[in-house]
DNA sequence: ATGTAC
């Protein structure tokens, strides 16, 4: 029987295990929560989890958990460390298999009324346009050749490609592009990713119309472009099975480094390498070719939205258009530098099921949201609100820039396969005149909101803590899934 | 998350 985990209250919606609650901590372990969601967090792995996280070498202040925070591979989801980048640890259990899995918001020139009518049509042409669920299945085959050059450019291959407005990559994380050399993908990787290039997936990825049901800021909505009931569009997905095979080939190099260099391990899930080591800078560059996989699959979704609105909206007879408002990544390590003690320090940050959330007048921000911090997308779970955020000052000292990443489960994937039947849900999100379009029943049960913490709630939290900023909540109107 | 088992 594992002994019972005790924490501090730190603030109202903080909890923090001290560095001497276990041996071998080297920084104290702190999760945001609230009474609601406390005992649900506790009730599975993820703080023995984050403990293990605390344990590494070179971690930075402490591990962090978002409140959205569950169980995952070695690092729980919805949790954050940074590590000190003379020491160079990183690691693929804190970033997770779905590398740079994220979410983008688009938003339409049309209002809710102007959509409600053709809302199964609109749907169903997307349905059909983006291919969805597990295998092989893309918006575009691509060659070896043209597959590198994904890998390397990202978004910028897809904009290159008329699959988008150069436009569109000012509100991508990073220009949707990170330094990646390809030469440290493996033969297997390419060849999972040469059939799935603008594909969404399955399990937790969506494709959501909606509309902009409420506001908390209007300076801030003003700045971000979002007006009450305008409609827009949510895409939800990864690097499928690209970053998938990334994931697994160098958590079985990286294993070897471990063995080599006679490394003990909290967990053998938390195996990790220096980024100056030939394995670490090779599942770093693996890493980014993924992370630009996955951005260039977003975009290459995005033109096919757009093409379907505008065929399907043709007899609202004027033009329709789609303006990318931003797009975040869930699961990346990222060189960053941030101020402790005082001080500039380069880092390397893990965010897994967390997103960055710099605050105003960041670098990274695009000029058009300097003032206000960057946009933060906060999907939901199936059939319930999300929220757009902006980053905050205070995200900058106590997270090293970091929100969570959507409502985070609260049963097992197999749990919510037993505990809710498909068809009831689908009758469910109709009578909220939400429309459903679904490739698997299976990953409809999974994917039940019963199976997740409330969203509203897990905003709240890092709302008070005063992490982020409301700007806007979304209601859907349709929800394609894989 | 994932050719849900190399």
């Amino acid at each position: 029987m594992a002994k019972k985990i005790t924490y501090n209250k730190i603030d109202e919606n903080l909890y923090e295990i001290p560095e001497d609650f276990e041996k071998g901590m080297n920084v104290p372990a702190r999760f945001y929560a609230s009474r609601n969601t406390l005992g649900i967090i506790t009730n599975d792995n993820s703080l023995n989890q984050l403990i293990n996280v605390a344990k590494l070498p070179g971690i930075i202040k402490y591990a962090l958990a978002m409140p959205d925070i569950h169980q995952g591979y070695g690092f729980p989801i919805g949790g954050v460390a940074a590590f000190d980048y003379d020491g160079g640890l990183i690691s693929p259990g804190g970033v997770g298999y779905d590398i740079n899995c994220g979410v983008r918001l688009l938003k339409s020139n049309l209002q809710k009324e102007e959509v409600q009518n053709h809302i199964k049509d609109l749907t169903s042409m997307i349905y059909y346009s983006c291919p969805t669920g597990t295998g092989k299945g893309a918006c575009v085959n691509v060659s070896e050749k043209e597959l590198r050059k994904i890998l390397q450019n990202g978004a910028g291959w897809a904009v290159k490609n008329n699959y988008g407005d150069s436009r569109d990559l000012d509100y991508i994380e990073d220009n949707g592009q990170l330094t990646a050399d390809d030469s440290y993908v493996s033969k297997r990787a390419i060849e999972r990713g040469k059939y799935q290039v603008g594909s969404l997936g399955s399990g937790n990825h969506f494709l959501e119309i909606g509309y902009v049901e409420s506001i908390y800021n209007r300076k801030l909505a003003q700045i971000y472009g979002v007006r009450e009931n305008d409609v827009v569009v949510q895409i939800h997905c990864g690097s499928r099975g690209f970053g998938h095979q990334v994931c697994t080939d160098y958590l079985k190099k990286l294993s070897s480094y471990i063995n080599k260099n006679n490394i003990n391990l909290p967990d053998r899930q938390l195996v990790y390498a220096s980024i100056h080591s030939e394995e670490g800078k090779g599942y770093f560059n693996a890493m980014n070719a993924a992370a630009n996989y996955a951005f260039n699959n977003r975009q290459v979704l995005t033109h096919y939205v757009r093409r379907s609105f505008e065929k399907s909206l043709k007899v609202l007879k004027k033009p329709v258009h789609l303006d990318l408002i931003y797009d975040i990544t869930h699961n990346i390590a990222k060189i960053e530098s941030h101020t402790i003690n005082g001080k500039k320090k380069k880092l390397i940050v893990h965010r897994k099921g967390a997103t960055r959330a710099f605050g105003p007048n960041h670098e990274a921000i695009p000029d058009k949201y300097k003032n206000s911090g960057q946009p933060i997308l906060v999907p939901g779970s199936m059939g319930t609100y999300s929220y757009l955020l902006a980053g905050t000052e205070k995200a900058m000292q106590d997270t090293f820039g970091s929100s969570c990443h959507g409502a985070g489960r609260t049963m097992s994937r197999t749990q919510a396969r037993k505990s809710f039947g498909a068809n009831k849900l689908i009758l469910q999100l109709s009578k909220k005149d939400i429309h459903l379009q679904a490739k698997s029943k299976k990953g409809v049960s999974e994917e039940a909101p019963g199976a997740y913490k409330n969203v509203n709630d897990v905003v709240n939290i890092l709302n008070s803590s005063g992490l982020v900023e409301k700007v806007a909540r979304l209601r859907p109107m349709a929800v394609i899934k894989g």
